[in-house]
DNA sequence: GATCGATGCAACTCAAAGGTTGCATCAATT
DNA sequence: AATTGATGCAACCTTTGAGTTGCATCGATC
């Protein structure tokens, strides 16, 4: 089970390894956006920031929205709660092995 | 609150954005070992092993434990726990906002 | 239909990161 | 003390990724 973090999970935390990006996403937070609008926010270009929220879509981490000539892009939360929960279920087993560790060490 | 995650939380998500460092961490979960000892079992060499060890100490992921002359490492169950609960809190206010945002659209 | 603001695509630069080879060093065992 | 297996350091190569500039295109409004 561990084995299949590498393959949908190495993505988003690739898309979550940017400090661009986090900002991105934070601005997202408060509202959803198109790379324009972001741009005007952020201390990058909109061409930049277009290639983040193509990299931030494909992890499956915000969505486009069509709203009249522009492309506004919504945060998701459910990737995220996914994310979470496996590394919850990865660190508790590191923590299970460790106390069986320690448990098999003092009873010798 | 959404924008502490820069801090601490970008270096943690770098030292999982890599497949060779998952692959690492999957052999520490079967039990300590130093980088000599992953070098045998993985395609890279022993050097390459110590880099990404010292990418994963140095997010807190793993924790070195000295046993004689060699330096085994110890995969740490903690940070993943931090991460899984921002990750979490993110992910629930990115929903809270969505579903806020739904209900005064229907409230029209 | 002409205009204006928005997105899309392509080529380029630059720095960071993964990986390698080679050599130095250090600690435990004999 | 000599040896052997382990770690540490440094230089180097190559690829990837963030960011830029420039131009093309598309869509809504006037």
């Amino acid at each position: 089970m561990i084995a299949a973090a590498g393959d949908t999970l190495v993505p988003v935390f690739a898309a979550l390894a940017d400090e661009t990006r986090w900002r991105v996403l934070t601005e997202l937070g408060r509202g959803d956006a198109s790379a324009s609008a972001l741009a005007g926010r952020l201390p990058v270009t909109r061409q930049a920031i277009a290639k983040h929220l193509a990299v931030l879509a494909e992890a499956g981490l915000v969505e486009p929205v069509r709203v009249g000539r522009e492309i506004r892009y919504r945060p998701l939360g459910s990737r995220l709660d996914e994310t979470a929960r496996a590394l919850d279920a990865i660190g508790a087993e590191w923590d299970r092995r460790l106390a069986e560790v320690k448990r098999i060490a003092e009873s010798l």
